[in-house]
DNA sequence: TATGAATGAGTATTCATTCAT
DNA sequence: GATGAATGAATACTCATTCAT
C-alpha cells in the first residue's frame, strides 16, 4: 500500500490531477466544479493545478483530448478487425457486433468521461473546445473508415454503401445511444435490435 | 412609430421575457448567461424575472419545457399522417420521409433551442432538468409510436420492428442528427442516406 | 446627528465612496489598498464599489481626477489677485506670497491627497494615470502664466522672465515642498527663506 | 562565446541580482514586479533571490540604498569642486553649473534608477524605506554643504544665504526636476533658465 | 549548493437574488 | 406594480516564500 507522496515528479503530478479533474468535472459540470476541488481531490493545494494547466479551461480542454484520444484507443476496431477476420463476411460480421456490443456495455464503466465529453457541447462555441469535439467525430469516423473500405477491397463487402457513410452511421449509433445512456433512457434491448438491423443494411 | 410598451399583461411579458432567454442562453450557454442580461433583452429590469420565475433554474426549465413542447408540436407527426396516407403503404412512406427531411432542415431554424436542449445535458444531475430532457424524449417516442401503431393495425405495415422500437429509432436519429448539427459536422447527404436506409429496415 | 443611511441615492453614495477611498488608499498606497477596506470605510459591501467604478484603478483615477481639480481650485491664484492687486507691484507682491504660503501650510490639511498624488507616480507608465498627472502640473501652470501675463501687460512686472517660465518654477517650488513634506523633511523656514529668493529673482 | 557561467562568486551573484531587480523593478514598480521575473533575469531560481536577500522588500530597500549611494557618488560634488576651483568666483560658479547641467543631462541615462526612487514615496510608510529615502536627501544636502561652507570660509561667497539653505535649493531643483521628467514635461530650456535664476540667487 | 515541488494567504471581481420605497 | 439600491457568497487565479532532496 502506498502512502500518499507528498513530493511526486512532475510527469506523475499531472497525471493525479488529470485523474482528479475527470472525476469532479462528472460529478458535477465544467462549469459548477470548483479548482479548489479538483485541487483537494488530486491531493494539492490549488496553484499546483496552475503549474500545469494555464487556465481552468485548459485542464478541462487537456481532459476532453484525453478521453477522445483513450475512447478511440479503447474503441480499437483495428484490434479487433484482425486480416483474419477479413477473409470471411460472417467472420467479419460477428466480430464487429463482437466489438460495438462491448463498447456499448463499456459505457457504464466510461460514464464519467462520456459525460464530460457531453458536458462540452455546452461550450461548442470556443474554437479549442470545438475543435477537440469535431476531431473527436472525425477521427472516430476516419478509424472506422479504412476497415470496411478493405472488406470492400476484399470483396467480402458489396460496397452499395460507402465505407464514410457506414463510418458516420456508427459515429451516430454511438452518439445516439450515448445520449440515451446520458438520459438514463438507455435500453440494451432496444440497442441491440436497432444495431442488428444497422448491421443488415451495411452487410446487404 | 412603435415605443417600447410600459405595460404588458403578465401572460405576454412572461412570453418575452421566454424569447429573451432563449436568445440569450442560446449564445452562450445557461451558465455563462446572465439574468441582467436576459433582463436587458426582455425590456425589463432584473426583479420582473422573479415575478415570473422563482429562480435563473426555474426559468431555464420553463424554455425547455416550451421548447420540447414547440418541437414536439413542430414535428407534428399527426398532422403529416392523416387517416388518408395510411391506407397504403407508397403513401405512408412518402409522407414520413417528408416529414421527416422537413424536421431535419428546420433544425437551421431551431439551431437556438437545439443548443439549450443539448445544453441541458451538462445539468442533467438536476432532478428538474432530467425530468423534462427524459419527458422530452418518451413524449417524442410516445407520439411516434402510434402512428406505426396504426400502420401495423391496418396491415400496411409487416410489425417485424415494433412500432415502440422504431420510434426510438427515429428519435435516435435525431438525436444524432441535432448533435451533428452542432458540432458542425452535420451533412445533408448523410443524412439523407442514412434515413433512406432505416426506412428500408422499418418498412421491410 | 445623522445615522448612518442603508438606502442613499447613488449620486450620494459616490461622494462617500471617494471619500473613503481617498482615506484608505493614503493610509497604505494604491497597491496594497483593498476594495473591500475602501467598501467597509464607506459603509457598503464591495460590490457597490463597481456599481460606480468599473475596476480599482478606475475609482484610483477618479481619485487623482477629484484631487487634481480640488487641489486646483484651492490653490485658486485667481481669487487672490485680483485687479485691485494688479495695479501695484508691491500689493501684487504681498498677495502672491500670502498665497503661496497658504498652499504651503495648507500641505498638512491635505496630507492624504498629497500622499495619493505621489504614489500616481508608481505607475507613470499606465496611460490614463500618466495622463491625469500631467493634466494636473499643466493645468497648475496655465493657471497660473495668465496672472502673470497680466502683471507684464500692465507694466508693474518687467518681463524679463517670461510668465510661462515662472509658471512652471512655482509649479517646481511646489512638488518640491511637497515631496520634502512627504519625507519629514519639510521645514517652514527653508521654504519661507527660499520663496522670497524666488520671489525676488521673479520681480526683478 | 559566452555560456552562461553557472558558478559565480556570491559578491558577483550578489550583483547580478541587484542589477536584474533595478531593470524590473523599473520597469512596473516594487508591487507589480514579481520576484520570478528578477529571478529569471538574473539567470537564478527564484529561491536564489532569497540566499541573499531576506524578502522582496530587503532587496527593494537593497536597490535604493544601492541607487542612493551610486547618485551620490555620481554627482560627486567634490570631484569636480577641486581646491583650484574655489580660489575665485567666476570659476567656482562655472564649475557648479557645469556639475549640475551635466547632473540633469544623466537623467535620461538614469531614469531606470530614478524610477524606482520615486517609488519608493509610495511606501514612504515603511520605516525602513522612509529611512533610505531621508537619508538620501540628507546624504545629498550633506555633501553639497561644505562646498558651500568652503567657499563662504574662502571668502569667495557673501554667505547672505547659509551654505545649508543652498543644499537644500539644490536638493529641491533635483526633485522637481526629476519629477517633471517622470512626467514627461521636462523642458531643458526652462532647466537651464531656472538654474541660472537659482544660481545668481546664491551667488549675490 | 541549488532547485523543483509545493503552498498559505490573499483579492479583485461577478452575479443571482432581495428589499425598501 | 416596478425599480434602484444593496448584498451574500462565491471563485479563478497570483505570488512571495519555504523546504525536501
Amino acid at each position: 500500500m502506498m502512502l500518499k507522496q507528498r513530493r511526486l515528479p512532475a510527469e506523475e503530478r499531472k497525471i493525479v490531477i488529470v485523474r482528479a479533474a475527470i472525476d469532479v468535472f462528472s460529478e458535477s459540470n465544467y462549469r459548477v466544479a470548483k479548482i479548489s476541488d479538483i485541487a483537494a481531490r488530486a491531493g494539492v493545494t490549488d496553484p499546483m493545478i496552475y503549474k500545469f494547466f494555464d487556465s481552468k479551461k485548459a485542464l478541462f480542454v487537456e481532459v476532453l483530448t484525453l478521453t477522445s484520444r483513450k475512447t478511440i484507443e479503447k474503441f480499437g476496431i483495428q484490434n479487433f478487425i484482425t486480416e483474419d477476420s477479413l477473409t470471411n463476411i460472417e467472420n467479419f460480421r460477428r466480430v464487429l457486433k463482437k466489438m460495438l456490443l462491448t463498447y456499448l456495455s463499456s459505457m457504464r464503466k466510461y460514464r464519467r468521461e462520456l459525460k464530460i465529453f457531453y458536458q462540452a457541447i455546452s461550450e461548442i462555441d470556443d474554437p479549442d473546445i470545438q475543435q477537440v469535439i469535431r476531431g473527436h467525430y472525425n477521427n472516430f469516423a476516419s478509424m472506422i473508415k479504412p476497415v470496411f473500405q478493405q472488406a470492400v477491397d476484399k470483396r467480402i463487402l458489396s460496397g452499395r454503401l460507402e465505407p464514410e457513410m457506414i463510418a458516420w452511421d456508427i459515429n451516430g449509433f454511438m452518439i445516439q445511444q450515448n445520449a440515451l445512456f446520458l438520459a438514463d433512457l438507455y435500453s440494451e434491448r432496444n440497442a441491440d435490435v436497432l444495431l442488428t438491423e444497422r448491421m443488415n443494411s451495411w452487410f446487404s
